[in-house]
DNA sequence: ACACATTTTGCAACATTGTTGCAAATGAAA
DNA sequence: TTTCATTTGCAACAATGTTGCAAAATGTGT
């Protein structure tokens, strides 16, 4: 699915920074940050176009957010336009990447009475195989 | 364990700022942001003194830090101190409160060849007990 | 109790990340 | 093409986190 369709079917007004951002999302094999974004896009947008787009697409839940201790923010495409399930990601400490890792589903946990569970998220972190093969 | 003694086993020197730290941590059983910590001090700190006993502890492994979408960064005392297996963490969407779900103990994945796994986060989202009954 | 070496603190200045208000530009639909 | 709502870019601001450095505090040995 296009980015173009992907607006149109959540009734967003199709953007080149809201299309550049799907774009670059839904062809990167892992997860990137704001900047990593920015780099890989062709046009030059101010950042408060950026964090809105972001904003709405997350709010529309075609992207995902993942955080990874603080200070990195990365993002993904999201399930609902993957069409997968729930999955974990995966933190290289080495490489510093963050990969969605499609074939990991997440388990689900037994809460105590009374909780409710809506969202569960994990991330693995630990050394990716690239990084491991250049020990 | 007292404050002190934690900090004298990890050969780091007793100052109040940490120790103050430790303890408002250790007997809150919810999770807590810088905010709700400094508020709960008794000295007036520096922001960056503040900062730099949180990466202190944190190095050591005192306290660890809980990262719930972004801008909510929450300290809780860490495993090795209280001596209990790696947990899951609950996030509330009615309260905005995180606490570290000591029962529940994290689910291990199983990686795809090459990669290696040093640490999982789960966080669980949901509406804690307490707002439940509120509704 | 004192002096010493080392670590930690507080301050100032700065960097990064994210938000808000508003006028101008753009997109979609008639 | 005209209209109307949405989105953009700018400026200003808020929150969060970092760095360098002199002053203060800590722990150790005497």
């Amino acid at each position: 699915m296009k980015a173009a369709e992907i607006l149109n079917q959540y009734k967003l007004k199709r953007t080149s920074c809201r299309e550049g951002i799907i774009d670059v999302v839904k062809s990167s094999n892992q997860a990137l940050s704001e900047n990593q974004i920015r780099e890989r896009l062709a046009g030059n947008y101010d950042r408060t176009t950026f964090y809105r787009s972001f904003k709405t697409l997350v709010e529309h839940k075609i992207i995902h957010k993942i955080i990874v201790d603080n200070q990195f923010v990365k993002y993904a495409l999201d399930n609902t336009i993957t069409k997968k399930d729930n999955h974990a990601h995966f933190y290289c400490n080495e490489c510093q990447t963050v990969k969605c890792m499609d074939a990991i589903p997440v388990k689900q946990y037994h809460l105590p009475d009374g909780y409710s569970d809506e969202e569960t998220e994990v991330l693995i972190k630990g050394t990716c195989a690239s990084c491991k093969e250049q020990e």
